[in-house]
DNA sequence: GATCTCGTACGACATGGTCGGACAGGACGA
DNA sequence: TCGTCCTGTCCGACCATGTCGTACGAGATC
């Protein structure tokens, strides 16, 4: 495929740089007329395979770095995620986690406290089982390498759970608390983390053990403002 | 470009997988057919940025791991050269040296002596005048990041040796000796090397100061070689 | 102010990416 | 051993998307 192997003469002339270079050097370098060289780049610029500085020349991306080192970096999803986490405990009243998927593990990687004046624990760094909690859930029905085979009640969960689009969690893990918990993607669309608020049952349910709809927005928004923070585009 | 950013989606997915992924997961992640998957992935194993295993699984390559790194591996580029490099100096009767350009450096990363008993120091490490050697024309000449502006001699030097494709140096820089040389390259056919071969001037060159025809011959399809080594498909 | 070089945008069109159907090979169970 | 299922791979039609010439605005230089 041709723009593929255009793609990768471009990185690979980009990373040999070492540095920036514009896009008539590439261009050049390449063997390329200049705007279809100009067409790739945006594009990978677009999933973070190269960035540009202010005088609009190109260098290797995070996005592309970053393949080589594992998944997503937690500091930099921490910090683009913390404005929208502070503001969905402030609106929803409920405490707010971000986790993500390590190997088969859900951990804690950002909180924030309810809003009021309640004893709580900071639990960053806590191992949520995958089964019993919306965020487990989510990020078990949107892992990247899932293919769920056979059936059996996982299945139907995992199918339930990406057909709406997010999870709830009535009273499973922890005694009178409930939860809920949407998808957050990165900038090739794949979900990279979990966003979920979490509370007394009675705050976060109706009277029908089923989730609020006005919170149920409030993470779903909060989780694709999140996304978009990272380079989502859908 | 949608073909770019659906390979940049597999990428992000065999990468999260942290091991090795078969093409049926791997399109079932990303939201593809299983055969326009397939189709991205032999293009991504073309320019190693993926590898494949016995079971056929995909993990990622190293074309991609190094971007982020560096350029080219030395060590890679000796051990798949050193068969080529070992039966050039035999055939030829000359030193055979493989050089690489660090930033503005033309360095000796690879030695082999001249099959006899005269007295010769290993310059592994050496550094080597760009404009006055034959390595050192090479690779300035297709070096990936080089736009000749201006009218000057190295432009039209940089135009006679790409157009040639390989390079000769007549005694401009160790007086008695004479050297060729010619581009090496990696898979995505951009030069990462120059292989070059001297020895006592009257060895190399004809009774005119140009080089031996049946010389350049043996340079030029060493380099080759090596090149389709590193995965080159010219 | 004129000129040059840069990165970027637009739009026509042909070719290359998309993908359904098919196949060979391996694993597993009856 | 045979049948079934699942896998990765191949082939070819076709249309959507990648290609790229033309043009433009911005910045630097003389």
């Amino acid at each position: 495929m041709q723009s593929l192997e255009r793609a990768a003469a471009i990185l690979q002339v980009v990373a040999g740089s070492g540095g920036t270079l514009g896009v008539t050097d590439i261009a050049a370098a390449v063997g390329l007329p200049k705007t279809t060289a100009h067409s790739l780049l945006r594009t990978l610029l677009g999933v973070r395979f190269v960035e540009q500085d202010r005088a609009g020349r190109y260098a290797l991306g995070q996005g592309l770095l970053r393949l080589g080192t594992g998944h997503l970096d937690v500091n930099e999803l921490r910090s683009r995620a913390s404005n929208w986490t502070d503001a969905l405990a402030s609106r929803s009243g409920q405490a707010v986690r971000l986790a993500t998927l390590e190997g088969e593990r859900v951990v804690v990687v950002h909180h924030v406290f309810r809003p009021d004046d309640s004893a709580q624990v900071l639990d960053v760094g806590t191992v949520l089982p995958a089964d019993r909690t919306a965020l487990g859930r989510v990020l078990v029905a949107f892992a990247p390498h899932r293919t769920v085979r056979g059936v059996d009640p996982a299945r139907a969960d995992v199918a339930a759970v990406r057909a709406r689009g997010w999870a709830v969690e009535d009273s499973g893990w922890e005694a009178g608390a409930a939860g809920l918990a949407a998808p957050v993607r990165g900038s090739t669309g794949l979900v990279v983390a979990a966003l979920g608020i979490s509370g007394p049952a009675e705050t976060v349910l109706d009277g029908h053990r089923g989730a609020r709809p006005r919170l149920v927005a409030m993470v779903t928004e909060s989780a694709q403002a999140i996304s978009r923070e990272l380079g989502w585009h859908g």
